[in-house]
RNA sequence: GGCCAGGUAGCUCAGUUGGUACGAGCGUCCGCCUGAAAAGCGGAAGGUCGGCGGUUCGAUCCCGCCCCUGGCCA
């Protein structure tokens, strides 16, 4: 069973009740949760709330480290086939949408090579976005078709495919279909401005909590470098505020309205998952009707 | 009460020496997305240019009066 939705939504609470009720067992579907000491800029489920109820995927990366989506895929199957094993119902949580896809649907990934990599980035940086489209149509018009000429940064993946495969670079996602049986995913349904005001209640929460005093710890842990984890939400406001570049207030203002953002695009992306049960978020019997799937699905 | 600055897109502000507002950033809405995805990229919709009157072939831009905001002076 998958939790989605928008940040702030009430995901991992949900997610916790259905574990306790069926004997299950969380996997962390959040790209920036599985970094140690990001908590509370997370928004990170405290111990103390998790009732007892194991979780997978949280805390495995140091700051400094890069994540990648093919990564997690495996790690996140792993621990799904782990509690299947054990016969623990597996709840992944997921607020990265890629991140739910790429281990719930047939995502194949082809691949990585730093070298190659560099080698395209280093050309994009030197000459534009527009000089590698160019090079990308050459050598494969269907992407080049298929990717605008602004963004370097799908053209050089792209390319490091081509160059790694020979093949053509698939610039489509795949079909929505699960490769574990008996999948579901609920969504909660917030209404946009309520989600508004519960971001703005949840930034303000962050910065009582002492935010910039986590950031500036993790900025001593290598924040800074960390090609993935320096640009969360909130985080990357906070380097910049830190680095004197802008104000802390507008650092704040800035992360409400960049989470705000976040928020839309999470929610436009699973609403086209038409497979997705949608549940009211003040739903009170949220945790039963969950229940009641998994059981029929037993 | 006087003086100064200002009133242009939802917000912050450009701009027009009088001839259909070239606007920008942010916000909003929509779309794309396969190894950085809390990332990256794109598209669209929004304006009686404070109000009324005058000058003019024509005024958002000139003149007058009024209203509002901020600052200074009394």
């Amino acid at each position: 069973m998958a939790v989605v939705g928008p940040t702030g939504a009430g995901k991992s609470a949900l997610a916790i009740g259905i574990a306790r009720a069926v004997g299950g067992e969380i996997v962390n579907g959040d790209s920036m949760q599985i970094y140690r000491g990001m908590d509370i800029g997370t928004a990170k489920t405290p111990v103390s709330e998790r009732h007892g109820v194991r979780h997978h995927l949280l805390d495995v990366l140091d700051v400094s480290e890069p994540a990648t989506v093919a990564e997690f895929q495996q790690r996140s199957r792993a621990a799904i086939r782990d509690c299947r094993m054990r016969g623990a119902v597996p709840v992944l949580v997921g607020g990265s949408a890629l991140y739910v896809r790429a281990v719930l649907d047939d995502f194949e990934f082809p691949g990585t090579d730093a070298v190659v990599r560099a080698r395209w980035e280093a050309v994009l940086a030197e000459l534009g976005p527009q000089h590698l489209h160019r090079a990308l149509t050459e050598r494969d018009p269907e992407a080049g078709a298929a990717i605008l000429p602004s963004n370097g940064r799908r053209i050089v993946r792209a390319l490091e495919v081509l160059e790694l495969t020979g093949k053509p670079f698939r610039a489509t996602l795949p079909a929505r279909e699960y490769v574990f049986g008996r999948t579901v995913q609920l969504g909660i349904d917030v209404p946009r401005d309520l989600l508004d005001d519960r971001l703005a209640e949840r930034v303000d929460r962050m910065w009582a909590a002492g935010f910039v005093d986590e950031v500036r710890r993790l900025e001593r842990e290598g924040l800074r470098r960390g090609r993935t984890a320096s640009r969360a939400l909130g985080y990357r406001q906070l380097l910049d505020f830190l680095a004197g570049e802008v104000s802390e207030d507008e650092a704040r203002a800035d992360t409400l309205r960049a989470t705000r953002r976040f928020a839309r695009r999470q929610d436009a992306w699973f609403r086209k998952d038409l497979r997705i049960r949608w549940l009211p978020y003040d739903a009170h019997d949220a945790v039963d009707s969950a229940v009641t799937v998994v059981r029929s699905m037993a």
